[in-house]
DNA sequence: TCAGGAATGATAATCATTATCATATTGCAA
DNA sequence: TTGCAATATGATAATGATTATCATTCCTGA
């Protein structure tokens, strides 16, 4: 996977610096979507939750997840399979993953809030959201 | 990728409860290369490392990853472009991602152990290792 | 109202990872 | 040590999530 050509050119849909930024229809169902869902999903599972509704293409879900993401309203996270899941930026979610039968359970408890902050701070990045992750091997799969 | 028909199988190639878990010449292989390699590594990019000294195939290379993270012996994160990285479990390595153009640079710090420990306990889970990723944009493409 | 840029959908292409299967290797019992 | 059964390996085909492409539609500002 190491094909993006035009990578730069898909972020600019908005004005630079507005305060509001102003999504398009895709990006507002797509997020409006994904608020109203309590897990983490898919895109594919978002395209076959959607087009119910309203008709809405598969790549237009890909490309509003990834606009989404760089405006800070989406975080992602990659399952053991390879799947890409995307919620909407609220609390933290993180999780302890069996590296076996791959069962995820959420972990409430967060301490990296601080270090966020502090690395906001010090290096040359703006911080939207991350992942925390705890990968082993749960009671059933050890047995 | 929802194919996994013999996940179960591939684990017991080694004693059970044994102390020392005995690896086969191709999991050897592939932990000694990982452990002579400063960053995190692509299976393929091991792969194309490892067959000018000793011929591999790259699926043995797939399946000594799986068998070590499963002795957690070697960890894995993945990048924004869908490869999976892997690294011998030593220090932790934590990472700040630009959503925009990929670069990763690493973080040092890491609040996580206690709750590590904490959950070790709490959780019917062995914990075998932790990713902690910062997500956002870099300056240079904030620009 | 019109032109140009962006968004969208359908679909083909990509490519990391898995499955398959034939063969080689290993461990173990006799 | 021999033979067997189980496992490991390699080559390669298949899979499937994600991206690229491109023709069309939708906006937006002059």
């Amino acid at each position: 996977m190491i094909l993006k050509k035009d990578a730069e050119n898909s972020v600019e849909a908005t004005p630079k610096g507005s305060t509001k930024p102003h999504l398009t229809a895709g990006q507002q169902s797509v997020l409006d979507a994904l608020q109203h869902q309590p897990q983490p999903l898919s895109a594919q599972a978002l395209h076959g939750l959607m087009r119910c509704q309203q008709p809405i293409g598969l790549a237009t879900i890909y490309r509003a997840l990834d606009a989404l993401k760089l405006l800070g309203l989406v975080q992602h996270r990659v399952t053991l399979t390879g799947e890409t899941l995307y919620s909407a930026v609220k609390h933290d979610h993180h999780y302890l993953t069996c590296l076996q039968c791959g069962v995820s359970v959420p972990v409430d408890t967060c301490p990296v809030k601080e270090l966020e902050a502090h690395l906001q701070g010090a290096r040359s990045f703006r911080i939207y959201y991350h992942t925390l992750e705890f990968f082993g091997v749960c009671d059933r799969c050890e047995a």
